[in-house]
DNA sequence: TGCCAGGCCGGGT
DNA sequence: ACCCGGCATGGC
């Protein structure tokens, strides 16, 4: 018995093939990368990654000590740098302070102990938490995005209205419970959304989802 | 040119 | 419990 989610992944990954996320060399510029990415374009992301990188600063204890000022100018073409110079400082800190820089002290801890202390830090809320959880530390937890939001809701699979935790829910219980399952399936929401399924986009030419559209059409509150 | 992108927070009702 | 403005760069 296969949910109308379970068809949709089937679908978009024969069409897509496998994404291999999080598109970085570590667990820790999955985590900066996880802050970086907020409401903000991935190639944008990539520079901010990049300064880092260059700089020698894609390290725990370096990015934590660091002036606030100095780091902002590093990302500074992520966007909001300043606003996400202190974010990252915070969640740093967090994996210094408390992990003694170890990611694998960190990763070692309860999972659910281990989300709400993200969610604890300024800065880091459900989508970033459980990006880190699902992409840093293989954690089956599922990745609630803007993408995730407007395809489900599209397709008449979820309410507009409905939060993060609903659609979390949802997909949670539609999909098998397995860290690779989740990681392709977010990755690939991004994928089919980016293409497919933007704000103006009138909707779904060629679309893998296409014909699993409701007849009626759905209104956007948008 | 204006709108948009892989959110989150803080203040106001 | 909502609702909203602010945060900022680069691409189309």
């Amino acid at each position: 018995m296969s949910s109308t989610l379970s068809e949709a992944y089937n679908r978009l990954l024969q069409r897509y093939g496998r994404q291999g996320w999080w598109p970085a060399d570590s667990p820790l510029e999955v985590m900066v990368g996880a802050v970086l990415v907020q409401n903000t374009a991935w190639r944008n992301v990539e520079r901010a990654i990049e300064n880092l990188r260059e700089a020698g600063l894609l390290d725990a204890r370096r990015l934590a000590k660091l002036h606030a000022a100095e780091l902002a100018e590093l990302i500074r073409p992520a966007g909001y740098y300043r606003l996400k110079a202190a974010r990252l400082q915070n969640l740093m800190r967090l994996l210094v302070e408390r992990y003694d820089a170890s990611l694998e002290r960190m990763f070692d801890a309860d999972p659910h102990l281990l989300r709400d202390e993200l969610l604890a830090v300024k800065g880091i809320g459900r989508e970033t938490a459980d990006a880190i959880l699902l992409y840093a530390a293989n954690q089956p937890f599922f990745v609630v995005d803007a993408y995730t939001h407007r395809v489900l809701a599209r397709h008449g699979w979820i309410d507009f209205e409905a939060d993060y935790d609903a659609l979390q829910s949802h997909c949670t219980s539609e999909l098998p419970n397995d860290v690779a399952v989740y990681n392709e399936m977010h990755a690939l929401l991004v994928e089919v959304g980016k293409t497919h399924c933007t704000k103006k986009q009138p909707l779904c030419e060629g679309c893998p989802l296409e014909d699993m559209l409701p007849s009626s059409g759905v209104q956007e509150p948008w």
